[in-house]
DNA sequence: AGCATTCTATACATTAGCGTATAGAGTGCT
DNA sequence: AGCACTCTATACGCTAATGTATAGAATGCT
């Protein structure tokens, strides 16, 4: 009765596949990319994508449930996609991390990431789910340190260090001269890889 | 003519000191602490504050001129207060960064800073703002570093890296063992301070 | 006391935004 | 063709919020 079968394309449908609700998923991303999520107004954003506030109110019950969508969008689509293209890929751990910070930074990733986890500071839904997106990467994270070839606790502790210097790129603008984007995680990440704990002074790094 | 003489307090003056603009702008900031900047509307806060909207457009032209002096007030009283108790605390260096730490985490400062970055990202005079401030803390920083003993070069990218830490701690909770506030920053502290670049190793940390 | 100044409270007009209702266009099916 | 289903556009009522106007309380000055 609900949702049975969706339209079929026609001669004018250019963009085919995405049924109408994700047009509207990604337009949110879009503007909340930009503009974070304070002003995602459904009027605002029927408008900006160029559609009706009738069609917004078919697919969703309300602007929280397009939020939410969106969250999930997030977690699975484009957060997932990256660690996905991540663990596929191959050559040696460093390799895979540069790949993976060209990845973040040419896509829109680290844009949304910003916006989400504003948006989770007043509400704990979607802080939950983005403990959780942090808590995968951050597995993902130390499981390459390893494979790099550090033991466990020191993968653990620079991973981490790593993880909060990316955390924090999407805030912090104070050198303009990172507009090579993702250069001084770069620089972190081959710093953090250099140094191996089984030297002398192998307290180093140990930050735990 | 206009702001000639404030008022006299009274008997039933408690808070004497405080005009009414400073009502405005601390009631604000308690509530972007809370809520960020998204839900802050006149006549919310009037209701939160306990006086009425006609007051509130006998100090401010607009809500805009509000959040602006609330980030006035942010840049010049509060990330002020702590820069300046810490300069003119005494001890060495290590004392002192500690010291600042627990200063910034048991005032509200790092919740205002959250909610003042992601209002940066949609305001480029907030932008601005809070480049200047990362500047100047990041100044700050670097200089105590070179107190403690480390070269420029060393002492600028491990305050960097600290610093980077100390703003992804507002956006991460993904390991709620961190109650105990600030103490991953300290332990990273101490780690960073440590390691001596005069040592045979002396890349460790040399991240540029 | 009388007046000016500072600030507060309230009433009002206006607009933005939410959610609903409904008409109807486009398509698939038989 | 006729019907069912999916989706869009528009109109409507309602609430919340903005900003203005204005009356008036509290205080300072002379």
């Amino acid at each position: 009765m609900k949702n049975a079968a969706p339209r079929k394309p026609t001669k004018d449908d250019t963009r085919s596949t995405r049924d109408g609700a994700q047009v509207w998923i990604e337009g949110t991303l879009d503007m909340v990319a930009n503009n974070g999520i304070g002003p995602i107004k459904v009027e605002r954003l029927a408008r900006q994508i160029g559609v009706s506030k009738g069609s917004f109110y078919w697919f969703f019950k309300n602007s929280d449930e397009l939020l939410l969508r969106c969250l999930e969008h997030w977690q699975e689509n484009l957060n997932g996609a990256v660690i996905t293209a991540a663990k596929s890929s191959s050559g040696p751990a460093r390799k895979r991390l540069f790949d993976m910070i060209d990845l973040v930074f040419d896509s829109k990733l680290g844009r949304y990431d910003a916006a989400i986890r504003t948006w989770a500071m007043s509400d704990s839904k979607v802080h939950i789910v983005v403990t959780t997106v942090d808590r995968d990467r951050l597995d993902f994270l130390v499981g390459l340190f390893e494979e790099h070839g550090l033991d466990h606790d020191s993968a653990k502790h620079r991973a981490h260090l790593f993880y909060r210097a990316f955390v924090a790129e999407s805030y912090l603008r104070a050198y303009p001269d990172k507009l090579r984007k993702g250069a001084y995680l770069k620089e972190l990440l081959d710093s953090l890889l250099a140094v191996q704990p089984a030297k002398a002074n192998s307290a180093t790094y140990r930050i735990k």
